[in-house]
DNA sequence: CCACAGGGCGGCA
DNA sequence: TGCCGCCCTGTG
């Protein structure tokens, strides 16, 4: 592995808390420096904004150019997308959303792996995000790539670190072996889910060129996925913007501004019908003001 | 210390 | 249709 490193001027309002701990990821810290260091799909990314530069730090496949390196950090962290037209959009004659906003506007929507999200969010169903990222973890550590980082000239990359595994390598748990990994009841989920994307029976790949509706009935055929799990993987590793995650945050933040009812798929409708193409980066603007001011 | 949230699914009433 | 248990950790 080999050191890299870019630097960008800060694209409007980017801020690293928000977008880390918003809930759309598990595998990102923050270090003593303010900076936050994730392992993604094939290598480890260092980021800390200073100056009003975001310098980015990152050890992958010395074979790879820095151009290549360049591309990866643009896509993951989606600067290509224009949030203070879409923040204008969705927050129209609507003080709640202006106000949630506010709280969260350097929220980014991260492009992250469909199979690692496919995983993470099968593992999230009735789960707390400290337990979800240590069972992460665990899978990593035990099935993924160790990553060495000898030459890593940045303090917070000279560490270990496990890459989530590639199916093939996850291929290799038992049912047993993955309710070691603290899955609980979820391990026979992601036993049969590794499975079906090793046999092509669900095709990662091919969802990216499905419409929202087609790809969710593709993830939702995978026991273990149900409408809020496949709503997440859409949003958070393909870029399906109109996906709208109803979980119980969620539920009781549209109750308390738009609609009076508990019915999940009420709920995810209001917010089709309100937010259309950008429900899903709505969603995170109310998902994390409620749950970071836990009033009721 | 205990009660309960987490939000998918299968089983049971 | 609606509710409980599953597995286990974190929070109040």
């Amino acid at each position: 592995m080999k050191e890299f490193y870019t630097c960008f001027d800060n694209i409007y309002d980017l801020n690293l808390k928000d977008t880390f701990t918003c809930g759309q990821c598990f595998r990102w810290y923050e270090n003593e420096d303010a900076s936050y260091t994730g392992v993604i799909k094939d290598g480890v990314l260092n980021i800390i904004i200073k100056n009003k530069k975001i310098a980015v730090s990152g050890l992958f496949d010395d074979n790879m150019k820095q151009s290549d390196f360049e591309k990866i950090v643009k896509d993951y962290l989606d600067f290509g997308r224009d949030y203070k037209e879409i923040q204008k959009v969705i927050s129209k004659n609507d003080d709640s959303m202006k106000e949630a906003i506010k709280f969260g506007k350097g929220i980014r929507i991260l492009n992250q792996d469909p199979w690692e999200m496919l995983i993470s969010f099968i593992t999230s169903a009735c789960n707390n995000i400290p337990r979800i990222s240590k069972t992460i973890d665990n899978i990593s550590k035990k099935y993924g790539k160790r990553i060495k980082v000898d030459d890593a000239k940045n303090p917070n990359l000279r560490r270990e670190f496990y890459l989530f595994p590639t199916p093939n390598e996850l291929g290799k748990a038992s049912v047993e072996d993955l309710r070691g990994c603290n899955l609980g009841f979820r391990d026979k989920y992601v036993f049969e889910a590794t499975k079906k994307v090793l046999t092509k029976e669900l095709d990662l790949n091919s969802l990216k060129n499905m419409d929202y509706m087609k790809a969710k009935k593709e993830l939702s055929k995978i026991a273990g996925v149900g409408s809020k799990v496949a709503d997440c993987i859409l949003l958070f590793s393909y870029s399906k913007m109109e996906a709208f995650p109803v979980d119980t945050w969620i539920k009781q933040i549209m109750n308390e501004i738009y609609i009076d009812s508990k019915n999940a798929k009420k709920i995810e409708e209001y917010a089709h019908n309100k937010f259309g193409e950008y429900a899903g980066i709505a969603q995170q603007y109310l998902f994390y003001y409620k749950r970071e001011n836990k009033k009721t």
